[in-house]
RNA sequence: GGGGCUAUAGUGUAGCUUGGUCCAUCAUGUGUGGUUUGGGACCAUACGACCCCGGUUCAAAUCCGGGUAGCCCCA
């Protein structure tokens, strides 16, 4: 039986998430943290691969639904920076400063942009003059940088973010609106669907919107530690921008009009650390089919003056494979035996592995295991094709399946101040009624996050849920259910 | 924002309490040669480290101060 290997992940994933993530890093070769500025890590090539995967799903559904490609410069003026009272307030603790170059110190210092409202909306406000010129819709794939105070981690939390970026202006505020649902949707199809990652979309309570915004609604997924992660966020602007960067129209009436905005940000690094830190197991990760780096891995088992026989084989089985476009790798070093193979591929989440030795050739026969529910099963070779075109089809609905599990779980109704915090910190998101989520309710909200440290994530937008119970904290008439957690 | 802990080859570690025995232990890794290969193979041999700056001392991996980075806890 194996002994303590450096390569395996020693830990387990429940008993110390925090250690397993780090392990998992290193030997799975996703991040190295060991470049010399806090906060900013080095991206493996096996994690790159799938964050390239997961933008361009994300770019090609923004191009569908209509928006173009632009790229903005990294830099922001302070005076364009500071046009926005609110968004200056919420952004200013965490923003990095270019001073000067060289030994010059610039007149007026630049921002490295936190995100790209103050740069954007001032060329809008050059471009945008006619209601024929809307709906304007842009994005831009780019890193953004905030200056993070609390603990950072690879992908989860870090101070350079790579994400993309859609600025949309419309001409009225439904057509605004009706931009964030269709934003929502294209976090549903990707994140859910391929990402296999579980969320809800919170229309967030007033006094945790986004610096500037009229209404900030966001995907939160419950991660296994029993903590909410926010992904994608959309923005219902509102006007306050468009006044502060001159964005107006001429209507058909002929009268000016400034324009409603809405943003969207799906941060792509972020995505992959929430799917492996969702999906990984003590084995290492767990990657869904259409982001997965290699999906077929062949393992040539190999004997003394058997090469040649399972050579050929993997070699045939490999271009059958590629015929339909799966991507495919024979492993064929001959350093390595076949044990530690399995684990290597299985550490770094590779869908399927299929195993050839001299008896499978003779009995026309191959071994086919796959990563999401770590099957091992023996299959004539005639069945090849079928049979991997049917776990592809599963693959990923799998995974979703086992995820929705895991997330239906962690959701509980409560009506009783008293068992809120035994919930949470017991790992539970709670489900409760609650007075508002306008500024009125920020007090109990307080209330909340000072007994237990949870956070009041939201309403559930669109959902409509009727209220069971009254304010669970004050105690005076619901207006809305609303969802409680630790976030990370 | 406040507090605590840590830093030794690519990785994980021993040594630190009580300075000298350390041109630094063990494993893994990497290179070379050979035997192997159905769940992390084996033999031989070579390579590779005391985070940075300063201080104390005859002498510092070890003690002290500062910096940087990582981890943990609390707000």
């Amino acid at each position: 039986m194996a002994k303590d290997i450096m390569q395996k992940i020693m830990v387990s994933k429940e008993s110390d998430f925090s250690e397993w993530f780090t392990q998992l890093m290193q030997k799975a070769e996703l991040a190295d943290i060991r470049y010399n500025i806090k906060g900013f890590p080095v991206y493996l090539p096996w994690a790159v691969k799938s964050i390239k995967k997961i933008t361009n799903m994300w770019e090609t559904e923004l191009e569908n639904t209509g928006h173009e490609p632009l790229l903005m410069p990294v830099l922001i003026p302070e005076s364009n920076f500071t046009r926005e009272a609110e968004h200056i307030d919420g952004f200013t603790p965490e923003v990095f400063w270019v001073t000067g170059a060289g030994d010059k110190t610039f007149d007026e210092k630049l921002a490295l942009r936190p995100t790209s409202e103050t740069a954007l909306y001032d060329m809008y406000g050059k471009w945008i003059n006619s209601y024929n010129d809307l709906p304007f819709k842009r994005y831009q794939t780019c890193s953004v940088y905030r200056y993070e105070t609390k603990m950072t981690r690879p992908f989860l939390r870090t101070r350079e973010l790579y994400w993309s970026e859609a600025h949309n202006v419309f001409a009225t505020r439904e057509d605004s609106l009706n931009q964030v649902k269709q934003d929502m949707e294209i976090t549903h199809k990707l994140l859910y669907k391929k990402l296999s990652l579980p969320h809800i979309f919170f229309e967030r309570p007033q006094w945790d919107k986004f610096a500037g915004a009229e209404s900030t609604f966001a995907a939160d997924v419950l991660l296994p530690s029993g903590k909410v992660l926010q992904l994608p966020s959309t923005h219902l602007i509102g006007k306050k921008f468009s006044e502060a960067f001159n964005v107006k129209f001429k209507d058909k009436d002929e009268s000016e009009k400034l324009g409603w905005i809405t943003c969207y940000g799906p941060c792509h690094s972020r995505n992959y650390g929430a799917l492996i830190t969702f999906h990984g197991d003590d084995t290492g990760l767990k990657l869904p089919w259409d982001i997965a780096p290699l999906q077929i891995i062949i393992i040539p088992i190999y004997f003394k003056n058997k090469f040649d026989i399972v050579d050929s084989r993997v070699e045939l089985i490999k271009n059958q494979l590629e015929k339909l476009n799966y991507s495919v790798k024979i492993d064929d070093r001959k350093e390595f035996s076949p044990g530690y193979k399995y684990n290597h591929w299985e550490l770094k989440g590779v869908p399927i592995r299929i195993e050839v030795g001299p008896r499978d050739v003779e009995n026309n026969q191959i071994i086919i295991f796959r990563r999401d529910i770590s099957e091992k099963n023996t299959v004539s070779m005639n069945d090849l094709i079928p049979h991997i075109n049917s776990i592809k089809e599963t693959f990923t609905q799998n995974m979703i399946s086992q995820a929705d599990e895991v997330f239906d779980k962690t959701v509980i109704d409560v009506q009783n101040k008293n068992d809120i915090k035994k919930n949470i910190d017991d790992g539970k998101m709670i489900r409760t009624s609650f007075c508002s989520i306008d500024m009125d309710g920020a007090e109990c909200a307080g209330v909340i996050e000072k007994e237990t440290k949870a956070e009041v994530r939201g309403v559930w937008f669109n959902k409509n849920e009727e209220v069971f119970c009254n304010c669970i904290v004050c105690g005076k008439p619901a207006k809305h259910v609303v969802y409680i957690a630790k976030s990370h």
